[in-house]
DNA sequence: CCTACCGATCGGTAGG
DNA sequence: CCTACCGATCGGTAGG
């Protein structure tokens, strides 16, 4: 009995923190109400309270469950045996999925993380700030390996992460090719661009 | 007399735009507030509204400020007489240099525009739905003339365009290395993600 | 999960 | 350019 009622009040907040994204995408987390939340999860703004403790934990929820993925992968990649261009194209490759299968959360987390509030605020930013460092570390080390062009490192990351958040006007749009076909073009230009 | 009046309340203005490109940056549109503006400019709010119609005119005169130096420049470009190629690398340097030396109201726009009010935001967003069909297709024209890979135009735009937003995180760094050196760095790996 | 309500803050106006 | 103020809306709580 007990484990049901756990069960049915997990489930209903991850409902909610799935409404509050896509109204989070729509706009913006400073824009989004929780009357308007509340309309579109079917109850009375009061009720929400009885799931999450206030708005700020909806969006540290969303940000830090994306940030939580990208950490393990990339420990994961780095322990890899293979050469630096293909960690680097595993990890766009997993960029891109993460943004075709997570989009909403992934969208509000790069959009919206500045509006975290202590101590999820610095928290989020030191772990961008990390993964950004070891992400450049691959590309020096290929660089070093003259398996990639001589570049800037940090400049690479930069340009490579935001390209891929670019796939958010693809998700908006009426989805002209597949999401097998846009990984593929993606990784052309990038890993093309990288190549020696 | 009339003149220099009329010249003290324009750059008033376009003092006040300044200040309220930062501060939507800082905060983001929604977030910023008419009396945080104030205080900056060092004035009461009411007073802003002397030199403002209201919130979204501050929004509206920064988007289209920075979409009409978009067009003018595609406009010249296409009339030029280079190889696709060599019209993109323009395209891209420009929207390099352009995200450098404008970048508070270029960084606002391309993050609040979907603040816009109607009929502003209507416009816009044809704007720019426009300018990304006139870059696709310069890269067509240069996939049929097989300057460049087989790929998906569109999404090619989508990455270049987001790529050089990335630049923002750049110029919000201390700037390691210098403008020049991040153009350079961004064409090697886009112009030579493109090439054949 | 709801009704009823709180203090705070918002964009903007009147009038000088 | 300011003082004084407006109605609307916000996030959140009390109490049931």
């Amino acid at each position: 009995m007990g484990r049901i009622h756990t069960k049915d009040n997990t489930s209903r907040k991850d409902f909610i923190l799935k409404k509050a994204s896509s109204l989070f995408i729509e706009k913006g987390f400073k824009a989004a109400s929780m009357r308007g939340l509340a309309e579109i999860v079917g109850v009375e703004a009061a009720s929400l309270y009885n799931h999450i403790k206030n708005k700020n934990e909806l969006l540290h929820e969303i940000c830090f469950s994306v940030a939580n993925r990208y950490n393990e992968k990339i420990e994961k990649i780095e322990l890899e045996q293979c050469s630096s261009l293909e960690k680097i194209e595993k990890l766009l490759r997993f960029h891109i999925q993460n943004m075709v299968q997570h989009f909403e959360e992934v969208y509000v987390s790069d959009r919206e993380w500045k509006h975290l509030s202590e101590p999820y605020l610095s928290n989020f930013h030191n772990q961008r700030k990390n993964y950004r460092k070891r992400f450049a570390a691959i590309i020096e080390n290929g660089i070093q390996k003259k398996e990639i062009k001589k570049m800037d490192a940090s400049t690479a990351v930069l340009i490579m992460l935001h390209a891929i958040s670019g796939i958010e006007s693809w998700h908006r749009s009426k989805q002209k090719i597949s999401g097998k076909e846009l990984e593929e073009n993606i990784i052309v230009i990038l890993v093309g661009g990288l190549k020696k």
